[in-house]
RNA sequence: CGGGGCGUAGCUCAGCCUGGUAGAGCACCUGCUUUGGGAGCAGGAAGCCGGAGGUUCGAAUCCUCUCGCCCCGACCA
């Protein structure tokens, strides 16, 4: 227990549990009640936030604002950044990429060698150490990996590679907004592929291609490659994958075909995967700044104008920095060439305000329901009532057990203000128990995206929900 | 990095022009009443008016300088 100190008033979570809940035995495994669950939820919008999901995610409780560009993540958004890094990290699994962790703060002696350190500019937060060496906390880490491989590998039969991390970045932009969506510290998976050969490295840029399609679709995003700018990184293959929504920041040119071209399932990433790039790329999409309407196919004639959001980006750079920094490998033949390479991002941290800029209404977020804190929001509509209570415990017990994600309004609040919650939150499915229904033996179960209510006996909640 | 705006209670904001006891609504605490879509009444706690200098008998208010945040544009996962 913390020591107590006058004045300091002291989280609900480190009280002892309120006479009503003392009952639960199991308090510390128990924290998804919403009367002991820090989840501080705004009524009014916070006058620093413009856009939705910026907004929502203040007012839902999810983030707080650090600094400029910097921010808390809340139990409830911290879920949810959870969930989406985890299907980034088991679709990279399933593409054949393994997972390391890189350091944040990096030497600034790799950028001299890579030529960046002079390049990169402002973007780049530099820092020195005590002994007054120069340090950076790291933007992205083409450097550190080329590093690992030139250590570590030797061989064109260790190759090809892919390694991953999920890790914090941070570029110190002139002016971080829109929230999470554009911020200075920000969570991104980025990888990096070596192999042989230019013909090599095209089948790694592919298994990332197929395994971008499909990461995006499990989130109940909507993302389409389209072609890009090679940047600062430099390269000849590359393609930015937009996540389409009303409120994107960028004006995008699509082809129609493609909203409606279904994703791959089941891929085989050993087999040859150049099909379904050609299918996906052979059709327009690029965004405003590519499109020339002189010389691509107009809007109206099977093109179609959309607001997007860039959510991930993929590079094939060839030998730009193994070359520089001598991550050479010995071929077949006993010669020694530099590696070619490929970079690949998602905005994990991004993805989040993505998301709900894809998928919200006026009450609030709608959450898909891969992605969602939890799937079920347990509303017990009169906790004065022992029955009511008694009927939503033990529904919440059940529906623990069957291993359903439940956040538990047991809060003694009135129930506008617990639907309000709910909504702008929003848990996908809202399970209501209030003193009418269970009179009937009931619960209303309501559809978050939808607004479906459909009444359920008490019994079938939970086989409706496990499973 | 250019241009603009804003810092007053946890949140949204009034007060500043024209200097004179620091305010409202919501949130929070106590009590009573209420209880199926953000309740009502009564009471209470809560602010170094972003910070530093200055002008003045007196500064949230006027002047100077600073720091922070937001917006528009140029740049980026």
């Amino acid at each position: 227990m913390p020591p107590h100190r006058p004045g300091v008033r002291v989280p609900p979570t480190f009280r002892a549990p309120a006479s009503k809940a003392s009952a639960n035995p199991a308090y510390f495994e128990d924290r998804m009640r919403l009367s002991r669950y820090f989840l501080p939820t705004l009524k009014e919008t916070p006058s620093e936030a413009q856009i939705v999901s910026h907004r929502l995610m203040l007012r839902a409780g999810l983030i707080r604002q650090h600094a400029a560009g910097i921010y808390n993540w809340l139990p409830l958004g911290y879920r949810v950044l959870r969930k989406v890094e985890q299907i980034v990290r088991e679709e990279q699994d399933r593409a054949g990429a393994q997972e390391i962790l890189m350091p944040s703060i990096q030497s600034a002696d790799l950028w001299r060698e890579s030529g960046r350190y002079d390049d990169y500019g402002k973007e780049m937060l530099r820092i020195t150490d005590r002994h007054d060496r120069d340090m950076l906390f790291g933007p992205t880490h083409e450097e550190v990996v080329t590093d690992i491989f030139r250590h570590n590998v030797r061989s064109y039969k260790d190759l090809p590679l892919n390694l991953y991390q999920i890790q914090w970045k941070f570029r110190d932009e002139v002016r971080p907004r829109f929230g999470v969506m554009r911020g200075r510290e920000f969570l991104m998976k980025d990888n990096y592929s070596f192999d042989l050969n230019q013909e090599e490295a095209r089948k790694s840029y592919n298994r990332m291609f197929v395994a971008y399609l499909r990461t995006f679709e499990r989130m109940g995003l909507k993302a389409i490659p389209m072609q890009a700018d090679t940047g600062p990184i430099g390269g000849d293959l590359s393609h930015e994958f937009i996540v389409l929504a009303e409120t994107g920041e960028s004006e995008v040119f699509v082809d129609e075909k493609l909203l409606e071209k279904p994703i791959p399932r089941d891929v085989d990433y050993g087999s040859d995967l150049q099909p379904i790039v050609d299918d996906w790329t052979s059709l327009f999409a690029a965004t405003d700044e590519k499109y020339d309407p002189s010389q691509h196919p107009a809007v109206g004639e099977g093109i179609v104008t959309a607001r997007g959001i860039e959510v991930g980006h993929i590079f094939y750079f060839g030998t730009k920095y193994s070359g520089a920094m001598g991550a050479v490998v010995m071929g077949p033949e006993g010669d020694e060439a530099p590696v070619h390479m490929g970079s690949y991002g998602i905005g994990v941290s991004r993805l989040v305000g993505a998301i709900i800029e894809a998928s919200h209404d006026d009450n609030g977020i709608i959450w898909p329901e891969e992605v969602a804190p939890y799937t079920v929001g347990l509303v017990n509509l009169k906790v004065s009532d022992t029955e009511v209570t008694a009927a939503c415990d033990d529904l919440y017990a059940k529906l623990n057990a069957a291993g359903v994600e439940t956040l538990y309004d047991d809060r003694d609040e009135r129930a506008g203000a617990k639907f309000a919650d709910m909504d702008l939150v929003g848990v996908p499915w809202q399970v209501v128990i209030g003193p009418k229904g269970l009179k009937n033996g009931v619960a209303e179960v309501k559809n978050r995206k939808t607004g479906d209510r459909e009444e359920v006996s008490l019994e079938s909640v939970v086989a409706r929900f496990a499973g």
